[in-house]
DNA sequence: CTGGGGACGGGGCCC
DNA sequence: TGGGCCCCGTCCCCA
């Protein structure tokens, strides 16, 4: 008996040493991969530097050559503003890509410009707390006025006609589905969605970060044992039952999907993140984002700073001239400099070190970003990401992005930034800038960034953003169909499905192929149409 | 059998 | 809160 003991005590040791082994070969085999993602970026932001600066010399250059031709710029504006109302006459759908503010702008009326928001373009920034928004496009093609896009249609999107007042009233709405990847190149190069900042600004700090970042994925269970991060309270949003709503930096596995312009978009940014190895106990389908915490750290101020974003970056009424005014936030002073690579997450909550400490973080853990936002991170532009010298005094920068919807309505007859019939929206999403008129909407708004779904199904383990959502999904269960056919008897849960449906009967075909004149009803129809017999996609 | 297209159900999100 | 639009997945039919 005291040898079986005994026996089994070896037993147990020996499976203790070889496991303690495999944990050393798998953090092993994770510093690496994390090494070489670390000197991967370092070396992408050395040439984002380097493409930042060059435009800022043609930029200087070209304007030096515009002082000493007046006549010219009175002829015409300056290229710069060119270019930037160029990208605003596209929004309108007057430019040459196609689909107009779909060309460039996220899908569902994020990140799209807006007419009454202002940009400012900082042409010259001496300082090293003045960091410049550039809302220029990167590429060459974007940086040469002369160079025009390749895309060019004259049909559009009948979705995109409710935003363009000039469209007749007649006309049927023909759909084109070829903008597709074009949007990708133009919207990141306006798209500085505002988590980003921190790639420009801590340049030299990026390895802190990561480090943080890092660090942070190794102490999920101390986040987890937080129970004020746990719960959503101060969402006021309770948790589902069985839900369990995960600290911030742990979505490693997540898939985050981007719908609409960019096909096949889908970022499986958990492959290449060191952090998988870490956080393999979780569920991805069912995780949600854990951002909640520092959104709501964060809002206030965030809420705050924004109207002053909007009252200090005014509209140029003077000109034609589209600037963004750069935006300093200067971290408090019990920040301290190395905030972002000394204190964790957890202990801190300041609110601006949270908010900091979490979009540093967004930065370096991709796996975390929004939507809107990942776009930004991802497809960095390489001249608007860091545009401005690396900030190392604490300031954030941020940017603004027009809002197509707000857009649409200053475009519309009677409407318009200058005519102050727009209802001002003040307060804009942390994650996609995309204004709001009462914080409330703007934290419902935010819940699409943060993953945060209050309303749970007590039928199944649905959850939901929207109570609405939440509502309309029970017909699944109860099988309501309140909706019927008038032609067929067909009974629908949705009406929009009715309507959908009624074209079976009326034939409504309204998206066409613009390469061979097939019509189809449903727009994904002709997209897969396209992308099988037209490769346009 | 296979691919294209139609139809439908469902979720996301905005107004 | 409801309406509406977008998108996707899936099933089915048909050539």
């Amino acid at each position: 008996m005291a040898n079986c003991m005994v026996f089994h005590t070896q037993i147990a040791s020996i499976m203790e040493v070889l496991a303690n082994a495999a944990v050393a070969e798998i953090c092993k085999l994770v510093d690496d991969d994390y090494a070489v993602f670390r000197l991967e970026i370092t070396q992408s932001q050395k040439e984002n530097r380097t493409l930042r600066r060059k435009l800022l010399e043609l930029k200087v250059a070209r304007e030096r050559a515009e002082r000493t031709m007046p006549e010219r710029v009175l002829a015409s504006r300056p290229s710069s503003v060119k270019i930037l109302d160029r990208y605003r006459g596209m929004a309108r759908g007057e430019g040459h890509l196609t689909g107009g503010h779909r060309s460039f702008v996220k899908p569902a009326g994020h990140n799209t410009w807006r007419d009454d928001q202002p940009i400012t373009v900082d042409e010259g920034s001496g300082t090293s707390t003045q960091n410049i928004i550039m809302i220029e496009p990167a590429d060459a093609e974007a940086a040469d006025p002369g160079v025009k896009q390749e895309r060019s249609e004259g049909e559009e999107d009948p979705r995109h006609s409710r935003d363009n007042p000039t469209r007749a009233a007649g006309d049927p709405p023909v759909a084109t589905e070829d903008t597709a990847p074009a949007p990708l190149r133009s919207q990141r190069s306006i798209t500085e969605v505002s988590g980003m900042p921190n790639t420009a600004l801590k340049s030299e700090t990026d390895t802190e970060t990561l480090t943080v970042t890092h660090r942070l994925l190794h102490t999920e269970s101390d986040h987890r044992s937080d129970p004020e991060r746990q719960g959503l309270g101060r969402l006021g949003c309770p948790p589902a039952p069985g839900s369990e709503y995960l600290p911030v930096f742990h979505q490693s596995h997540r898939m985050v999907h981007t719908r609409g312009d960019g096909y096949g978009d889908e970022l499986n940014i958990g492959g290449d993140d060191p952090s998988c190895s870490y956080a393999t106990e979780m569920d991805p389908g069912n995780m949600p984002l854990g951002l909640e915490i520092q959104t709501d750290l964060s809002r206030g101020d965030w809420n705050r700073y924004s109207s002053s974003v909007h009252s200090e970056g005014c509209l140029d009424k003077k000109g034609e001239v589209i600037v963004v005014d750069e935006v300093t936030v200067k971290v408090e002073g019990d920040v301290p400099p190395t905030w972002n690579a000394e204190s964790p997450l957890v202990e801190g909550h300041s609110q601006g070190r949270d908010f900091l400490d979490y979009r540093g973080s967004l930065e370096t853990n991709l796996n975390i970003a929004t939507p809107s936002s990942l776009h930004a991170f991802r497809d960095l532009d390489p001249v608007s990401a860091s545009m401005g010298p690396s900030d190392s005094h604490g300031s954030v920068r941020f940017d603004q992005v027009f809002n197509s919807n707000d857009r649409a309505k200053a475009l519309a007859p009677g409407g318009g930034a200058t005519s102050g019939n727009v209802k001002e929206k003040r307060f804009l999403c942390m994650f996609c800038n995309k204004g709001f008129s009462c914080p409330q909407k703007v934290e419902i708004h935010q819940r699409v960034h943060t993953g945060v779904k209050c309303f749970s199904c007590t039928q199944c383990q649905m959850r939901f953003v929207q109570a609405g959502d939440l509502k309309r999904h029970q017909r699944v269960h109860t099988g309501e169909k309140p909706y019927s056919c008038p032609q067929c008897e067909k009974r629908f849960s949705r009406q929009d499905h009715l309507k959908m449906h009624m074209k079976v009967h009326t034939g409504e075909r309204p998206f066409a192929c613009t390469h061979c004149g097939k019509r189809f009803s449903e727009r994904r129809c002709l997209r897969i149409h396209q992308q099988k017999n037209h490769s346009t996609l």
